[in-house]
DNA sequence: ACTATCACG
DNA sequence: ACGTACGTGATAGTC
């Protein structure tokens, strides 16, 4: 006979485990969500999976409690709960009471006595068990018929390992009651249990594992070789007693609560439906309502097909009009199989083909043919585009839509997307992702084996586009946010394709020959530095510069980060003009720098065409900028002279050049058109250096007496007004007081007061309305205006100011990349777009195209936005990156 | 896996 | 009183 389920969940746990998992989300109000969506998430998915007949959940009395304070001698190292979690305990609680879920709290006894306790009773009478908890304390109470379950959230998703006392053994090779004993020698700060000194997790284990038991160690205490540790063990036998008691979970407790009072009545009350979605957390919503969770669960059909004739055949039957999900698995430019996904009337129907190594080239004329080049216009949803297009080409009339791009649209805050957090979020679904099916194994290794699991997260991905389709669209028009997709984000993946596929030339040797000067002075440096010290030392280790900076020689101006003192550039820059052996670290620092990330970083990325060919990420920025990676080619040196040298293996293809157009002061013009201030539109009317102007305007002194340190000043100010200003940011990057760089501020908003009236409005703007926009209407949600916290606020503030303008100048950008990559095309032009540096665009140019190019950049780029100022294109050209720019 | 540092816009 | 400029990615050291 089937036993039924009981689950029990560790209420403060679960919700810390999600509350640091989970990104940070709010409903319109401001209200923190993101613990209360993780922890339900979690519910729902063991529900969904487990079925049980009962469910409670425990909590602490007071949150957060330090387990066992009557033994103060060992105070708690625990973290206080931060407000924007403590505030979503009391909600849940709400939530899970309208879900008649119970929450048994007991004063005085801890969660983990309550959850023991239940546990046991629970299995006493003849239930299965699961206990849902984060913490590993948790795993002495496995045993027959009570199962540990232990989920991980990452980057949104949910995955669980779960405990009986066999998978006990095999991680920790002790018994329940061993794990107990376990923890008694090692102690746990954390808990407040003190532990045996001397004995650590690796001495713990291998006791046990000799001994079998706490009392087997003393029994032959005497026995054990290594001096130290046994005489610790006897002289602190009542350490490792009180150990055990303070580790030991209670499993008989009295409690005012019944197993039957956990069974799981209607869930889906209209009162928790009223709160979550008062609390806005939309994807369980579909739980509670029939008609959406029907739609849920529409038919699907799984096609296995065998050639791609087939397939072929598949979707030449279908529908000139229906949309399709799509998805073409590949790993490192091999492409192992396509699923598309369609449907058939209310049915949704996949079909899976597998493909071998070889197959690729036919394979991509098949999904041209019936995909791109049909006649009329049909919607393709997928995942990286980018990666889809070796495939499916630049060119075809099919309207390609990358739910992955949307979904960053939507929210470019979080972390990583992908197709089964899209699931999640958009859709409902629970579906596993690549790290669990794949684990570490390779799609040409589980090809080989014969696993499933590449079907099962093609048909997945395939299914989870066609059916978020509509989904994100939908979203997109509601937030204003579907011409910004169709116009700008991807078209875009296509010029990114196309840049990343040219590649940009580098020349290997020059690196090589850079590393080994570097080398030299390196080394020198290095005998240079250690001499000085009197002992030989890792330069690089912030720890060990730091005791000899400030232990040893006793230089003022230590402390500062949590871990030690603080060595970084400004803090011994300061200190450099008196001290050579200081100013000999600064360049030792920067010298290996330039050696570790350039001179040898770069290289292992040359491909056999000579090129480099980076990734340009589309879905990272929270702001709408793009990101370079593997490597990243959008932080080369120029600061330096020295540095500056490394864009000499930049070198354009024989006879070729690099024509490099760069826009000029393209946030601050922008912040000038946006906030409508006259004087500092006028300022740029007439053309003149900005920064001088303005230190006129500010310091009130003609144009033409303005000094180079006033003209500095100036500059520093416009610079920190683009970042969302504050006294006490720019009294640091100019090394003034407080006080001085506050006047600073109050002179430059009387001298612009329309910049002063648009930050503000922008601040009161995002906090009302809970995002930032740029002038082309993407979002940047910035939910720490809400947050209690004074830092987290003000950030905020400075994020609501700062997003419009990064995130306007990147838009420009981006419609002037389209431009550009789309007239080099239609134009028949030999030359290409190669690298993209946020205001800056290189093309590497064929020589009879050198006039054709430069005035076709400078011209999509001026003409990119109409502002009420001029954006002003810097240009310049040269054989190699050094010269161009 | 996390922190500190530093390269760029 | 709080302790910071905005946005990224790569490397080395530390745990």
């Amino acid at each position: 006979m089937d036993r039924k389920k009981l689950i029990l969940i560790d209420g403060h746990s679960i919700i810390n485990r999600a509350f640091y998992g989970i990104p940070d989300l709010t409903n319109s109000e401001g209200v923190h969500t993101n613990a209360i969506y993780g922890f339900l998430n979690i519910m729902f998915k063991a529900i969904r999976e487990e079925k049980p007949a009962y469910l409670a959940v425990a909590f602490d009395e007071h949150a957060p409690t330090f387990r066992h304070k009557i033994y103060e001698a060992y105070k708690g190292t625990r973290k206080p709960m931060p407000e924007e979690l403590r505030e979503q305990v009391p909600l849940l609680r709400r939530v899970l009471e309208a879900m008649q879920i119970p929450c048994v709290s007991v004063p005085g006894l801890e969660a983990d006595d309550i959850l023991g306790t239940l546990a046991l009773k629970g299995a006493s009478e003849g239930l299965e068990v699961d206990l849902i908890s984060g913490d590993r304390d948790l795993l002495q109470i496995a045993r027959e018929h009570v199962r540990i379950c232990i989920p991980t959230t990452r980057g949104g998703k949910t995955f669980t390992r779960y405990f009986h006392e066999a998978e006990l053994m095999e991680e920790y090779h002790v018994t329940p009651q061993g794990f107990i004993e376990l923890k008694a020698l090692m102690g746990d700060t954390s808990d407040n249990i003190p532990g045996v000194p001397k004995v650590g997790e690796k001495t713990a284990q291998e006791l046990m594992a000799t001994y079998g038991s706490l009392s087997g160690i003393y029994e032959h205490v005497e026995e054990i070789s290594k001096k130290s540790i046994r005489e610790s063990l006897i002289a602190n036998r009542h350490l490792a007693e009180l150990s055990l008691t303070l580790a030991t979970i209670k499993t008989d407790c009295e409690l005012p609560f019944s197993i039957d009072d956990a069974a799981i009545g209607n869930l889906f009350t209209p009162e928790a439906y009223e709160l979550i979605k008062h609390l806005e957390l939309k994807s369980f919503l579909s739980e509670f309502d029939e008609a959406d969770k029907k739609q849920t669960q529409v038919k699907r059909t799984d096609m296995s097909v065998s050639s791609l004739e087939d397939l072929q055949d598949i979707l030449h039957a279908l529908p000139e009009e229906a949309d399709l999900g799509l998805c073409l698995l590949t790993q490192e430019d091999a492409l192992y199989g396509i699923c598309a996904a369609s449907y058939s009337g209310e049915e949704m129907v996949s079909a899976w083909l597998p493909l071998f190594p070889g197959q690729e080239e036919k394979a991509g004329e098949m999904l041209r043919k019936e995909l791109q080049e049909v006649s009329f216009s049909r919607k393709v949803a997928l995942c990286n585009v980018k990666e889809a297009y070796p495939y499916l080409g630049l060119e075809g009339n099919a309207a390609l839509f990358d739910c992955i791009i949307g979904a960053y649209l939507l929210n470019p805050l979080k972390s990583d997307h992908d197709a089964e957090s899209i699931a999640m979020d958009l859709l409902g679904w629970t579906l596993p992702g690549r790290k669990e099916l794949f684990g570490k194994q390779s799609l040409s290794e589980l090809t080989l084996s014969g696993s499933d699991a590449p079907e099962t997260i093609a048909r997945n991905e395939a299914l989870t586009c066609l059916r978020a389709l509509p989904v994100i669209e939908e979203r997109l028009q509601n937030t204003g946010m579907d011409g910004i997709m169709r116009d700008m984000e991807m078209p875009l993946s296509k010029v990114l394709y196309d840049m990343e596929r040219i590649g940009v030339p580098v020349r290997g040797q020059k690196l090589a020959d850079f590393s080994a000067q570097l080398g030299l002075r390196i080394a020198e440096l290095e005998k240079q530095i250690h001499e000085a010290a009197g002992e030989k030392f890792n330069i690089q280790s912030p720890k060990q510069l730091g005791e000899i900076l400030f232990d040893r020689m006793k230089l003022p101006g230590g402390k500062k980060t949590k871990t030690g003192y603080s060595t970084a550039a400004d803090v011994l820059e300061k200190l450099a003009p008196d001290v050579p052996f200081v100013a000999s670290v600064l360049e030792y620092r920067a010298l290996t720098k330039l050696k570790s990330t350039y001179a040898d970083g770069l290289p292992a990325y040359i491909a056999a065409d000579g090129r480099i060919h980076c990734h340009f990420n589309q879905t990272i920025t929270a702001t709408g900028r793009i990101s370079s990676s593997d490597p990243n080619l959008q932080n080369i040196p120029i600061r330096t002279e020295l540095g500056r040298e490394l864009r000499k293996v930049f070198t354009a293809r024989e006879g070729w050049t690099l024509v490099d157009a760069d826009y000029s002061q393209i946030e601050l013009r922008i912040l000038a058109s946006l906030s409508g201030d006259e004087g500092l539109i006028e300022a740029y009317r007439s053309s003149k250096d900005i920064h001088r102007i303005t230190a006129s305007k500010v310091f009130g002194i003609p144009f033409d007496e303005v000094t180079d340190l006033q003209r500095r000043n100036a500059k520093a100010v416009n610079f920190g007004i683009v970042y969302g200003i504050s006294s006490f940011g720019l009294s640091q990057d100019l090394s003034i007081t407080r006080k001085e760089a506050a006047d600073y501020i109050e002179q430059y908003f009387a001298t612009y007061p329309g910049i002063k009236r648009y930050l503000d409005h922008l601040v009161t703007f995002a906090k009302e309305k809970g995002y930032a926009l740029t002038l082309f209407g993407r979002r940047r949600p910035v939910p720490e205006l809400s947050s209690s916290n004074f830092m987290q606020r003000s950030f905020g503030e400075r994020v609501a100011m700062n997003a419009p303008i990064q995130g306007t100048a990147a838009d420009i950008m981006k419609i002037a990349m389209i431009r550009v990559w789309n007239e080099l095309r239609e134009r028949g032009l030999k030359s290409k777009l190669i690298l993209q540096v946020h205001d800056e665009l290189i093309i590497e140019t064929a020589p009879e195209e050198i006039d054709i190019v430069r005035e076709l950049l400078e011209r999509n780029m001026k003409n990119a936005a109409d502002l009420a100022v001029v954006l002003e294109v810097g240009m310049e050209q040269g054989t190699t990156w050094f010269d161009a720019h």
